[in-house]
DNA sequence: GTCTATAGTAGGATAGAC
DNA sequence: GTCTATCCTACTATAGAC
């Protein structure tokens, strides 16, 4: 990993999010050092900041690009009218979206008392973000007769806490396939709001 | 704060743990001192070291405490014959449990990668062990004709995982009682395992 | 049983050479 | 842009006095 003198500002940006992503998941924020972080990419920790202003920025900026990749990737589909098609199109994209990127779903979960207020207020919002294009979801489909949901406020914080239960478990090449997964979630979370 | 000397060995070691369960849950194991703890106690950080060997026991204590304490009070209730029965049974138990203890929860969920491997395998030893109580109702009810489920395991996983999820959001006094929490999901729960 | 003091280590972040 | 060297702070854990 020893590295000798060089200039790779393109490069060394990148490497040094990857190597945070990395030993931030598997070590928690806290419990992991600058030096580890250079050690991995293969500078000193002095390098690291002429690319983050501190260790915090660093967090915040990975928790950061993770949630709007999340919300520009469920944008990018076409929602379908029907609530209960809409309702089946978000398990499979929250299952696949989130089982692609362990890490990064892993610290936006588990950091978020280790950012600074304001840094934290700034995550929240986009967290809440997501959480209402599913409760818009539910609602449309109660509203329409298809759905029978007591709470949907509830019904909302319950299906995504069920379906991010998949990361605990899931492991590719295991029992099941993600297709068939993603079926067996649909399955629950179908009956779970179905009139 | 400050305390003068005195022997007090009966009463200082559960407010070390004490003090350690809220600034873990509140700040996470590695971003607290043993300087902190010993602060809210009101002794010097030495004097911890009395009660524990290490920063480390003090975790694995704590959450080896709660997860006897579930099992225990699980064990404790008059288990219904009836799977339906059992599993309602189930739902208020695990919500009411949980939410009494939230600190202890949220460590027992967020710490897991802080203990040694050794005290790792035994706290998901009986993490496992509680979850087959649940696994057990519903294999019961499939069998019995009374649940429809693809995939108990899942099943297992997903309803616990959703109950888990009120501790994020309930809060005593705030729009809906315990009760119509429990209610709500109950019915969610009902819904998606029901034949 | 608790104190003070300290050993020994490691942390985040910065300065100046190359 | 990266290096080496370092400041200053904080940490866990221990030793010996009271």
């Amino acid at each position: 990993m020893a590295r000798t003198q060089g200039s790779h500002s393109d490069i060394t940006g990148p490497r040094i999010r990857k190597a945070a992503l990395a030993l931030f998941a598997r070590h928690g924020y806290a419990a992991v050092s600058m030096r580890q972080i250079a050690f991995e990419v293969g500078v000193q920790a002095g390098a690291l900041y002429n690319y983050t202003p501190d260790k915090q920025s660093l967090l915040y900026r990975l928790m950061h690009e993770h949630m709007q990749d999340l919300l520009s990737a469920y944008d990018e589909l076409e929602q379908s009218a029907d609530a209960s098609q809409a309702l089946r199109q978000f398990v499979g994209f929250h299952i696949r979206f989130h089982l692609e990127r362990p890490d990064e779903v892993f610290i936006a979960y588990m950091e978020l008392r280790n950012l600074t207020p304001e840094n934290f207020s700034e995550i929240e919002a986009l967290r809440r973000k997501y959480e209402d294009t599913l409760e818009a979801i539910l609602s449309r489909g109660q509203e329409g007769g298809v759905f029978d949901i007591a709470d949907t406020k509830i019904a909302t914080l319950a299906v995504i806490a069920m379906l991010n239960g998949v990361m605990t478990w899931y492991r590719a090449g295991g029992r099941l396939s993600l297709d068939e997964v993603e079926q067996v979630y649909w399955d629950i979370v179908r009956r779970s709001v179905s009139a």
